[in-house]
Parts: C-alpha cells; structure tokens; sequence
DNA sequence: TGGTTACTGGAACGACGTTCCAGAAGGGAT
DNA sequence: ATCCCTTCTGGAACGTCGTTCCAGTAACCA
C-alpha cells in the first residue's frame, strides 16, 4: 500500500503494469506484432526502457498479458443465461471476434502452456457441459475439443483476415484463394478443386458457428443423461 | 538444366534449395524455435549468409518450407485405404505426431494464408469426406472443422508436451497442471477443479482421437446420402 | 579468349531485446 | 531537519539478429 501509493504519487501518470499492458495493445493493434518494441513503448509512455522492464519480466510475458487481456475482455461480454447450446455458441463468438479484431492475440494464445486467458474459456464452456449432461468422464475431452476447435479456427481466420484491410478487399481476397485452388493439379488436389467456387461466397462467422454445431451435434450423439430440473 | 547441372558441379555439396531445408530443420529440431539463425545455418553449410539468400528469400519463406516438408513428410505416411473414418484418423494421427516431434512446427502452420502444408490436409480430408456421403453443400465445412480441430489441438499438445523433456517428466508436468488447477479460485474455477484429477492419467493421442470421433459423429448425425456403391 | 551468367561468402548496417547503472523522489527513523 | 533506504526512472550500452551489399570465383558461350 505505501508502495502503491508512493508510486501513484511520483507521477499523476505513474507507470504500471497494466497502463503497459493497455500501450502495448494499442502499438499491436495499430502497427501489428512488428510494431510493438521497447522502444516504440517507452516512446508511448514517455519514459526509458529500463523502467518498463521494472513492471515487466520480457516480452514474452508482456505478449502473454495482452493476450489474455484480450480474451479477458471478450469472456466479460458474453450472456450465460440462454440455454448451454446458445451460451456456448455466445463464448465462442466472443473469442472468434476477439481474435478477429485483435489479430496478434491468436498466434500467443495457442503458445505457451494454458495460459490465464485460455483456462477461462475452458472453464466457462466446461459449465455449459455439465449442465448439458454430459457425463463427468466425457468433460474434459469434450471441452477441450470445443477449446482447440474453436481458437485453432478463430486464429486461422483471424490471420487470413489480418492480409486483407477489410470488408472492401475481402471478396477480392476469397476470389485470389479461389482462382488459385482451381488452378491446382486436376490429380493432385481434385476435392480442393470441387469445392473452389463455394469459397467465393463464404461467410466466415456462419460456417465458424457451423463447425461449433457440428461439435455440439457430435456430444449430443455419444451416451449421456439428461439434465434433471 | 545448365544451371542445375552447373550448380552441381561447384561444389559436390552445392547449396540448393532443399539441402537449405533440410539443415533448417536439423537445426530447428535440435535447437528449438531460437536456434535457428541465418549465422548458424551458414555455418552447418560451410558457407556466409549471403549465399543462403541466394536460394531463400528470407526467414519467413524459410520457415513455412521447414514445416510444410514436416506435413508433407507426415502425409506421405499414411495409409489410406481402410475406411474412410479409419484413414481420417491415420491423417489426423499423421499431424497430431509430426507437431509433437517437431514442436517448431505448429506455430506456423496456423499462420500465413492457407500454406502447402495444411492444403494437403484439407485435400485428403475432403476426398474421406466424399466418401462417407457427406454432401457436397457441407464438404468445406466439415473439413475445415476437422483440419482446424486437428492442427488446434496437435499445436497445443506440441507446445504443452515441448516444456518437459519426455515421458520420464511427463508425469511430473501433469501433476504440477493438476495441482495448479485444484489451487485455483473455487468460485471462479469450479469446473476445472472438478476436473483437475483426471489430468493426472491423461493420454494426449487417445484424448486427441476422442475429439476427431466427437466430430465424425456430429458429421454422422447430420443429414447426409449414403454412399452408392 | 573474353565476357556473361550463376553462385559464393564475408563485411557491414540498422533494429531489436535486454542489462546496467547513476540518480530522482518520497517515507520513516533519528 | 537530516539522513538513509526503498521504489522507481530513463538513457546509454552490449550482443545478436535479419538482411543487404559487393567484390570475387568458377563454369559456360560466343
């Protein structure tokens, strides 16, 4: 407390962890992952380097924190008083348009062993199972199935995303995909090739809920019982 | 021709593209994600940097042919002519220990705009998919659930399992997990303290397997035409 | 034989993550 | 009031990295 109070009076804008945190997400928003360096940081906060590092282990932990800020945010912003079904679809959502408009947080959030920010999700998708039934020895996986679903399909997008500015060279970009799978080798790639043309009208959001409800739909199939209320 | 021919000739160990590859790979597996550096690279091939870029654009181009060669060499392997929910699993099985082995890889497989690598995936999925009768309408997305269920999870199994040295710690690392997650907060965390015990007799494949059967059986319970034959 | 092309490798550049350290600013003890 | 001690600052410096540049070499062609 003295020690929290000490250095909120040095500076009426004292440094902090999470006033670091929140500078960083702004450089990795504006510039992307090249864009955030100590330097480009201390320059935002008005200060050396060496004084973001007696905040902040590394990078590495840095990135980590901004991150799990990231899914943080998008975990308080999802209802859970609709049916499991929808909530989980909600948490789902929550974490694809996270990664959507946050494009660096995907490539950390698969790094790294169980971080704080993928332990939430996992946690509030393991509550929408139990109270779907499913039976205590099939939790785990199915939860972390839906988990690795849906971040490894939310940082696939989001990557893909981040190449084209927005909605205006997004057509553009699935017709490039497009043209460039029909153009693969008629014995190599014929299934790439058959489906090609569907991808020119694709919306990424409906068929990331497909996938989810495929999941869901593959939970429902094996053995469990029914909730009692 | 002359110039391959030329090339060889120079030296009976002449740079080339893939004799690059291959010593990036030695060197990623043997070193991690950090050692590979274009200053050792030139000296595992007896040369400077600049003759490397001669034959490589730069450390990006690199890195996605390392680990494309690793799916491709992974896809090479597997059998496909059981059943065609036995041969998605040999396919999943295929990435699940190519990533394990060569941890470097996953990160960059989710990255860059559908690389060599997971198109080769995709394609083989989608012709399993054929063949089981799902229809054409659902086609992309039950491979694209499937590829990014695959490399979602595989990736984090790989950077999980890349912490701790091998089976001889792997128990250990599952311990402090469990024991991580049971100090978690109780009201914040009731499920994966619930949860926390199982992970001390965790099998990463046949939990992996469990998560491509979820998805086979949510694709089976789907409406679909079963296959003519 | 002379020039052209294909390829080599070492030196150099700028930027990065990180460390180091001299010092400022306040609080508590004397 | 004075001193120290802890907390915190910020700029300089170090070593390493990806990448570029370029002088040089060997095979081929006219």
């Amino acid at each position: 407390m003295a020690k929290a109070k000490a250095a909120a009076e040095r500076r009426e804008d004292a440094l902090s962890h999470d006033r670091i945190v929140e500078a960083a997400i702004e450089l990795l928003d504006a510039e992307g992952e090249t864009g955030l360096t100590f330097r480009a940081l201390a320059e935002r906060l008005a200060t050396g380097a060496g004084a973001i590092y007696w905040h902040v282990a590394n990078k590495g932990e840095l990135l980590a924190a901004a991150s799990d800020a990231i899914i943080g945010r998008a975990m308080a912003g999802v209802a859970t008083h609709a049916s499991p079904q929808k909530t989980i679809r909600g948490i789902a959502l929550g974490v694809f348009d996270a990664l959507d408009a946050h494009p660096w947080a995907g490539a950390l959030l698969s790094r790294g062993p169980w971080q704080t920010g993928m332990l939430q999700v996992l946690e509030r998708i393991g509550r929408q199972l139990q109270a779907l039934g499913v039976p205590e020895r099939a939790q785990f996986t199915a939860a972390s199935t839906l988990v690795s679903y849906i971040f490894g399909e939310s940082d696939q997008n989001a990557t893909n995303g981040s190449s084209h500015s927005r909605t205006a060279s997004r057509d553009e970009f699935l017709g490039v995909l497009a043209a460039r799978w029909e153009a693969l080798d008629a014995r190599e790639f014929p299934f790439l090739r058959s489906i090609a043309p569907r991808l020119r009208h694709h919306d990424d959001r409906a068929e990331f809920l497909a996938g989810v409800d495929i999941i869901l739909a593959g939970l429902a199939a094996s053995p469990r019982k029914p909730r009692s209320h």
